[in-house]
DNA sequence: TTGTAGGCGTTATCAC
DNA sequence: GTGATAACGCCTACAA
């Protein structure tokens, strides 16, 4: 591949590279018709600016790096194309990198991006992640960055979030409206702020409508499905079956609907469910899983004009958390069938 | 962000750039000490190589762009995961784009790239492309260029597919084995190849057994749920319920499904289903989905490997064809139960 | 309005 | 073994 340069053009016409370039930048400071003369050329002759010249000159890459923990399940996919969608727009490439939800991956991920000189980095931890301190100097060195919904509080960046509290507790509502009680909560890795968050959600909920429970309702089981398999298994072998489960995620809700089944319990009459994120497999399962939808999408978008704003401004911009709102998806597996349609 | 560059270097040790420069390339040519007290320096003054200057004299960027048709579905995040874990690992940067199966959106894909000057392209094509000019005139400049999964056949570049001949063939086979007759095929976009192979696969397992069939029980159906429900709907109404259907993907196949259960059939016992791709879904959705399991992080692996050997080898490299195999995972959702099970 | 020249950070080719 | 210096392709003072 022999790419034309502005030399070329040059020698073409018998002019200076500067005024080719000038043809190209300048708006004003040529004649019209040099102008033109050179465009037409530079058509003519296939001319592409060379943006690694360029990205040389003005010390920047364009490039911006994404850190997520994985992209095989929809959600940080949607968030990445909304992310896309943004800066695309603007010129500027996205690398994206997946730490596999493992901290040492995800730390040489950053190391790898540092090297390669993105501009940016918006990042999602993984759920391994505790030790923050290569982070924390890089933003305290002033490099742009913007975390989103797997955050960490103390990093004093700009944080795109979901409003995890509040949607937990309407979901939490909703099982108890729907006349249960004994309700359980799978969560995810506690040390996450989202499932922090979720947990005290879920507790508020039970506390506002004043039902009792113990602590060993709230079980921590990972974020797999089998994480979700494994924990109502456990709980059916101890016999402590629980009337309904909000889980942190689908996958887990979709594995203890699994095994509920597989036992024979009914699903919502013996056990209703809850799941989280509104998952392409929530409308698949049977019943359907009622869940929490995030806007992906829109998280994406609004994480890469948070980025954008701190990349084009000059002053050094507040940072700020924004938090985003869903909406629960009602779906069969949390309501009650009527004994009427039961008899159906 | 203030980087240091080696001239930063040379002049806290009043040494010449070219010296530093040999101290990280040269293995040679520099006296050890000099060698070692660069290297020391540099760590102290917190040095890392400028890759933009670095591309701008090579002459290559160590970009990779990719396109495909999405990446909500796990089929090409799985490829594409297998692809970074070859590139990475040679300083290769992937740039992942999305056509959203519009010929439209491709080719913009295709120009950013090409302006962006990637050093290669990895591109499965999106369900509506039918003219590919700007494809091949940019291979025709020797621009290397790999496709996979989403092929045209006419295109002279190297190829890495799943053999959709031979899995469709084995699937509807599967299907007559369990001793389903009347087998309907939902098929995608035919003019797609892998779509016209997977025809050629059912119709051949169905001559090979002697099964008539009629010309209808090949239906264009597109690729999404919704596109298995309207077809199974439509069946549904002309009461043409067929025995089995081995549909395109999993997602056409689950949409059939749905349907069917709605109107009171049961799988497999009624009507036998076999999908394709072996989706997260396949396993969840009841009775669990019998699919054609690709091997997805091996092909991205695979298409990595083919485009990396264009790239570093001098001599134009011959384009191949790679056709990779499978494994049909069987589920309940093709195996009738005997008589003795359905009593229980 | 146009051309000359210097520089972005690196590597490579010469001399010395 | 080391140091000037010229590229790579582009932009931009500054001079003409």
């Amino acid at each position: 591949m022999q790419y034309i340069t502005i030399k070329d053009i040059a020698r073409a016409l018998d002019i200076s590279v500067a005024t080719v370039s000038r043809a190209f930048n300048d708006r004003y400071g040529i004649k019209k018709e040099t102008r033109e003369l050179v465009l037409r050329k530079a058509k003519e002759m296939g001319y592409r600016p060379n943006p690694i010249a360029r990205k040389l000159l003005q010390k920047q890459s364009l490039n911006i790096g994404v850190i997520v923990p994985e992209f095989i399940n929809s959600f940080f996919s949607e968030v990445i194309i909304g992310i896309q969608e943004i800066l695309c727009k603007k010129d500027y490439q996205v690398i994206i990198m997946q730490s596999n939800e493992s901290a040492y991956l995800e730390l040489k991920n950053l190391i790898t991006m540092e090297n390669s000189m993105v501009d940016g980095l918006l990042i999602s931890l993984s759920k391994e992640t505790k030790n923050i301190e290569a982070l924390k100097q890089l933003i305290d060195e002033g490099f742009p960055i913007v975390l989103f919904n797997r955050i960490n509080d103390t990093l004093p960046v700009s944080k795109v979030i979901f409003n995890d509290y509040k949607w937990a507790l309407f979901a939490t509502e909703h099982l108890i409206e729907q006349g249960y009680r004994k309700i359980f909560h799978f969560a995810g890795p506690t040390h996450l702020n989202l499932i922090k968050d979720r947990i005290r959600g879920f507790k508020r909920a039970m506390e506002k409508h004043r039902i009792p429970y113990e602590k060993d309702q709230i079980i921590e089981t990972g974020i797999l499905m089998e994480d979700g398999e494994n924990a109502m298994e456990a709980l059916i072998q101890k016999n402590d079956i629980p009337e309904a489960i909000f889980a942190t995620n689908d996958p887990t809700a979709i594995g203890a609907m699994k095994v509920l089944k597989k036992h024979g319990y009914n699903i919502p009459n013996d056990v209703g469910l809850v799941g989280f994120s509104n998952s392409k497999m929530a409308e698949i399962v049977e019943p359907a899983l009622t869940s929490v939808e995030q806007p992906t999408y829109k998280m994406g978008k609004t994480v890469a004009e948070l980025l954008l704003k701190q990349l084009t401004s000059k002053e050094p911009v507040d940072s700020k958390t924004i938090v985003m709102d869903g909406r629960l998806v009602i779906r069969d597996s949390s309501i009650k069938k009527l004994p009427l349609e039961l008899n159906k």
